[in-house]
DNA sequence: GTCTATAGGAAGATAGAC
DNA sequence: GTCTATCTTCCTATAGAC
């Protein structure tokens, strides 16, 4: 794999592991296995190869999102198989753990590409959610948008509360009990 | 104010506003306005500091929580009254924010008290939610522990969306959404 | 493109004086 | 209890050789 390559893929791991305020350039180095000199022809320094790798994560949470929001099924059942989809639950969320990041908060570059990502989300759900109302699946009281921010919320607070807790069981019960919540289908 | 005190306040709020990684000790010396030697002379370093804080601001998170959950009214009604509160919510949760701390969450001693304060958390809700059932509020299907967790979810995923967007928009969307879901007084 | 050298500053303490 | 000095290591680059 080439170095740039290398460098990215190294830099989204220590995100997601340490955040960007806890991750240096050096730690970058050694798991890319690419020099000092190297990092620096490639990239003008820490936040810019950030950006790529925040980006790149970005990118590929929105793909594994459709690969369960677009299937068939009723809205219910496409939510249902989004919220239980396996995830490395414990490691938390690589884009939503970066929130509480203050450097990444205070640089607008590298804000924006979380900033992206959600708002595609939680738009998504709502598309979906929009689909189960005009479907007769859910009553027309339900509101699209707040409902698509409260499954996403439901998601970035379950890796908070399991990580709280060493456990996967506060992140499943959360989940469990969103779905329940959800309207039984109109019939 | 004491110097303990002063520290013990400045590395809370150094702690939400930074993290722990992002937390240094000078920064906390000069919030607090102690010297090198007198913070190493009340505490043994960074911390032991910050577990004071830490278990300080879990305190004051459960306080603030029973004001709004022991209070009277239906179970919906202290619940949505804990959810509603004001909030700070664009600093987020000082307690939550720490879950993607690595150093916090490799260091016992630091995650001990974020585990404590969640837990009860999720407990104190699962109460209300039981008394609700037992009131004939909510249909004998709903589950307190799930509920329970689901609450708290949304609220710390709240945070982490309503910071990636810069806005306070979908944490209150994500509120209003699991509201809309409550089931509605089985009358 | 990659490597090594260098650099000013911060991190996280420890030691001993006052 | 608090202050200043000192120490080692790490952080985030920049410069220039190869």
């Amino acid at each position: 794999m080439e170095t740039v390559e290398r460098l990215i893929r190294s830099t989204q791991e220590l995100l997601w592991e340490r955040g960007y305020v806890g991750t240096s350039p050096k730690a970058i180095q050694r798991a890319a296995d690419a020099g000092q000199g190297s990092m620096y022809h490639h990239f003008t320094g820490k936040a810019q190869l950030a950006r790529a790798a925040i980006e790149r994560s970005g990118a590929e949470l929105r793909e594994a999102a459709e690969d369960q929001l677009s299937g068939s099924g009723t809205a219910t059942e496409r939510i249902t198989d989004y919220l239980e989809r396996d995830r490395e639950v414990l490691r938390g969320c690589r884009i939503g753990r970066l929130t509480s990041d203050p450097d990444v908060m205070a640089d607008p570059e590298l804000r924006q590409p979380i900033d992206e990502t959600f708002t595609w989300l939680r738009a998504r759900l709502a598309e979906i959610v929009a689909e189960g109302k005009r479907n007769g699946e859910y009553p027309g009281s339900l509101d699209p948008e707040q409902t698509a921010a409260t499954i996403a919320a439901v998601l970035q607070g379950g890796y908070v509360l399991a990580r709280a807790a060493g456990s996967v069981e506060p992140f499943e019960l959360a989940v469990k009990g969103l779905i329940n919540l959800l309207p039984e289908a109109t019939k």
